[in-house]
Parts: C-alpha cells; sequence; structure tokens
DNA sequence: CATGTTGTTCAAGTTTTTTTGAACAAAATG
DNA sequence: CATTTTGTTCAAAAAAACTTGAACAACATG
C-alpha cells in the first residue's frame, strides 16, 4: 500500500500540503448525490446494491481507483468490492488497467452508453431468452405426452402463444441495441 | 373456507354434480411447467414469485378464477393471493369479472403482449424515469452550490453525460412499445 | 341487524440475497 | 525463498424480500 504516504514519523493523519492525495479524497457531496442514483438504478435493475454504489464512484472520477481505494472511498469490505468489481467487468461496465511500475489493478467506468446496454443484455436477457428457449421445448414433450383431449389442446394453444411471445421478445433485444447504439457521443 | 364444497349439510352453495367442477382441478404436469415458467419469468423481472405462480396459472385456464380457487390450486395463502392479484391488476397483467348473482371476484389473465409490456413499462420503467428527472435536478443544485474548482467542472461534465443517458433511455421506451404492439396477433 | 362470505392489511415468521472478514492463493520484491 | 502486497473465496452474519395467517373491514343475505 502507499507506506510512504502512511507509514513512519509522520502523524497518520497529516497529509502533506503540497500534494493533494486525489485518490482518498473523501467523495464530494454531489459525487455522493451520484452514487446514490447508481445504486437506485442498479437495485431497479436487479442488480445488488454494492454494483452501484461501485459503479457510481468510478463514473465520477477522472481517474482510475485501485481496489483499497474503492474499500476507503465507499467503506465496503474487501469481499464486496472485489466480487462488485468482478460483475461489473463482467458486465462490460467497468474497465482495468495496469499503469506500469504499479502492482496495482486500477478501474475506471465505461461511460458509453451503448457499451453498457449491450453487456446489460447480453449478461441479463440472453441468458433468459437461452433458457427460454429449453423451457418451451420441455413443455412440447410434456404435451406431447398428454393424452388426447380439452387439456392437451389448451395447452397446445398456449404452447402457441408463449412461441409467439419469445419471438417478439427475441426481436426487441436488436433494436434496443441499435436505438441507443445512435447518438452515442454526445450530442452538444 | 370452501364448507359449500365440503360438508354435506349447508345445500345452498352446493354445486350441482352433473357440472364438472373444472376450477379446483389440480394442474396438469404441463401446467405446472408452464407456471414454473412465469415464476422464473417475473423472479428474472424483478417481480416476486408468487405473481408468477399465479399469472402463469391464469394463463393456463380458459375459464377466469376467483381467489380461493387460486389459493388452494396453488397452496399459497390468502395473503399472497390478494396482494399477488393486485399486483398483477396494478401491472395490467390480470383482469377481473363479476360473473352476475356471483359475490366473488374471478380473475383472468392478459394474454396481449403489447399490453403486458406496457403495464410493466408503465409500473416499473417510467417511475424510475420520473425519479431520474428528480435526481438530475438534485445533482444540478448541489453542483450549483459547490465552490469552482476541479470537482465543479468534473461534476458538471458527469451532469451532462447522465443527461444524456436519461434522454436516451426515454427514446427506447415508445419503441419497445412499437415493436412489441406490432403483430400482436399471433402470426401464422 | 345478526350472520356468513369475500377480500384486505400488517406484524411476525421464513426464505433468499447480500455483505463481511478471515483464511487462502498468487505474484512481485529483495 | 521468506516476506510483503494484492486479490479471491467462502462460511457465517446481516439485511432485504417474501409469505403467512389472524384480525379486521366491507358487504350481501336472510
Amino acid at each position: 500500500m502507499n507506506m510512504a504516504i502512511y507509514s513512519g514519523i509522520m502523524s497518520p493523519y497529516s497529509i502533506p500540503s503540497s500534494n493533494v492525495d486525489h485518490s482518498s479524497n473523501q467523495p464530494a457531496e454531489w459525487e455522493l448525490a451520484v452514487i446514490d442514483l447508481f445504486i437506485n438504478a442498479a437495485q431497479s435493475a436487479g442488480l445488488p446494491k454494492s454494483l452501484g454504489q461501485i459503479y457510481g464512484l468510478l463514473f465520477c472520477r477522472d481517474d482510475a481507483l485501485a481496489m483499497d481505494e474503492i474499500i476507503q472511498l465507499l467503506s465496503i469490505s474487501k469481499g464486496s468490492a472485489s466480487q462488485g468489481l468482478r460483475s461489473l467487468r463482467q458486465l462490460g461496465a467497468v474497465n482495468s488497467q495496469y499503469a506500469r511500475g504499479d502492482r496495482k489493478e486500477r478501474f475506471v467506468a465505461e461511460i458509453r452508453l451503448r457499451k453498457l446496454v449491450a453487456g446489460f443484455l447480453k449478461e441479463q436477457a440472453e441468458p433468459h431468452m437461452e433458457k427460454g428457449i429449453t423451457r418451451l421445448e420441455h413443455l412440447r414433450e410434456l404435451l406431447s405426452e398428454e393424452e388426447d383431449g380439452d387439456s392437451k389442446a389448451r395447452g397446445k394453444r398456449r404452447e402457441t402463444i408463449l412461441s409467439s411471445w419469445h419471438r417478439q421478445m427475441g426481436r426487441i433485444l436488436p433494436w434496443v441495441k441499435m436505438i441507443v447504439g445512435k447518438s452515442d457521443k454526445l450530442p452538444k
């Protein structure tokens, strides 16, 4: 860690006045508001709070942050930070860098909405569509085993509806990506 | 509970034997599979399991079901049924009917995907977009109070990005409705 | 208006999800 | 290769979400 800064003779809390320590600046009020905004966004997207928190912090900063800085700034545990960052990376919401001569991995937020949406769809929506196919097949199997009668006929009608829904939902995803993709560069 | 059905003495509410009691038919195997499918769909949309369960059951049936039938068929509590049905109605996923001369409210599933998606967006997505506006305003306020400097400038850049995202997300919703709206009648 | 039926509410119980932190692994350093 | 730094894992604790059921409200019926 930053032994040079915190250990030794210097009192633990003294900050070299000439050298502002960007990384452990406590979040400004507006940053806390942004973090809060992302906490809410995450939760409404069915993602854990800590994901929103971490992403929000990184979103606010210009410089990449290391894990220990994130832990300190957000007062979260090592475990949450590690797992949270892994999920965010998987979602494509965070990218990591290695500064040369530095052992720490540092993280920056992906701020292109297109990428964020694409990652979310790929990780969240697509798996469900996949699972949907399997389930529909299972349903067809069960129906084929059913003895002829009202129930079976009714089941077949339902299977038709579900297939149609599945098809239509599948159509939406590419469109969403496309619409968000447009004007990714901030318009003015 | 269904005293009328199960106890012999009270005749007024007994059901004529010639009339098959559709409503308390235990779900067929394929129906259980459909219910399970909706349980999963609900959970992946961030809705409670019981919503999926109830909707799934109604989706399978041609005839409207009363609350006590739902409770019996799914083995859930009165409370869950009542609250679940309320949420489903609010989402526009279920409609209720009153048969003449019957005190019970009976429920049927809305199966037009267009309506389902519209209801979901209206109840889930739109509120978040609204809240987003408020939060962005709050952020602007905080920033206007901030003293000039790097932090404020950075905050303003972030505010610009968030506004742009908000605008773009707002654009998606109508499109989704439109795309799903098309070919609502099952193609083929 | 007493009674039985239907539906709602909400505190308490249950289940599920998320977070924590200590133990462990990996990798750089001297 | 012993030590220090960095990062992961996972069992247990904490928190959040969901379900239950008993008490209550509303209302029709006789």
